[in-house]
DNA sequence: GTTAATATGGACTCGCAAGTCCAGTCTGGA
DNA sequence: TCCAGACTGGACTTGCGAGTCCATATTAAC
């Protein structure tokens, strides 16, 4: 693949997102490469020129586009974490964007199925996490500086308890359809922070 | 199956172990029918004898196997919050699990491959997050009557969110391999319930 | 001890889905 | 205009793994 030609480049992506579209509706073990075919108007050899390692190269292809998406699904509110307002609004975002998603979650689909073996997936994700933690830190630090917000607090430590939150809240949802842990998990990690204030001298 | 006999429970229980071994050791996706026979012992068969709707019945039965460890794992300290040293050492015992555990986590594994048809996954993860967290709720039910806990806290809500971070904790520790967000979760949950009592007058 | 149900061995079928191959078409640059 | 390399269609191979079948052995009850 040394070059695309525009209408090349165009075919991945098509094949791509048909993938990712399909996952999300059927999940990982419910796509075969001839549903990702059928349903995009491609060819064996178009699927394997654009991912010579097969279904397992598109599967990490996918995760990637499906990671790169969560975040840009909470801006502007993510990197913007000044005020409690914010933070509300932010939440609310999350919530929202996780009971639109329904009971299936791409990424753990696509990783739990490339497990262990093909360390990229896990890497993906790694990385998407360490992204996540650090806005989430930036926004702590913003709320620090503003005395809204205890110095003494980690910033790092209690963005991962609010990031644990939320994944685990997604997780539970996806086997009972409810956003209530996500939510309470949400609520209690920013109750936290707010009290953090009063709390210490 | 009408009757099993003493040598067929052991049989199926040989079975239904040696699958829950494999997928703790490979992931769902690494486990095939002809690895359980080699693993145990025993015959297509006698597989299909015991679990007559074959790998969906299996698996569906390690689900529930597994659920039910998660649980036995955590007491007798889950069934005893009785005091914030209690509440530590559940605390520490459950981190311990989990790092035990490792990258893998078998119930996560299969109900994402049995995924939304057979409700059945779905609802052994439902019934375990449920149970768990009633026995967390009736801990801090019983610091509420201590007077160690706000009263106005909703226990259910509380448990909710610690639970949530729980299992985003773990989430993430599959990926990364480290522990430090269930950790920092699971810390920061109980520094919230500490706290609330200062918090209100 | 007889007999009916239960337990076991292992060969066989069969379909699916990943991956290969080659022949043919299009595109862009010299 | 021409040609090298990119793109496309689709038939074909291949292997794996779930599930079936039947013959045989074992158990338990009377």
């Amino acid at each position: 693949m040394r070059t695309l030609t525009r209408k090349g480049a165009a075919t991945r992506q098509r094949i791509l997102e048909g993938a990712a579209a399909h996952i999300r509706e059927h999940g990982v073990a419910g796509m075969t490469l001839d549903d990702v075919l059928a349903r995009t108007a491609t060819s064996k050899s178009q699927l394997f020129h654009y991912f010579p390692d097969g279904r397992e190269e598109l599967l990490l292809a996918v995760a990637r586009f499906e990671a790169d998406r969560v975040l840009e699904d909470q801006q502007p509110q993510l990197g913007d974490l000044t005020s409690w307002a914010a933070w509300q609004s932010w939440r609310d975002k999350v919530v929202d964007r996780y009971r639109r998603q329904g009971r299936l979650c791409p990424l753990n689909s696509v990783t739990s199925q490339l497990g262990s073996r093909t360390p990229g997936a896990q890497a993906v994700v790694t990385e998407l996490m360490h992204r996540w933690q650090a806005e989430i830190a930036a926004g702590v630090r913003h709320m620090q500086d503003a005395g809204e917000i205890d110095p003494d607090l980690d910033p790092e430590r209690a963005a991962a308890a609010l990031l644990a939150g939320i994944q685990g809240g997604v997780l539970i949802q996806m086997s009972t359809g409810e956003t209530s842990h996500l939510e309470a998990a949400l609520d209690m990690g920013i109750a936290h922070l707010r009290a953090s204030r009063l709390a210490s001298p």
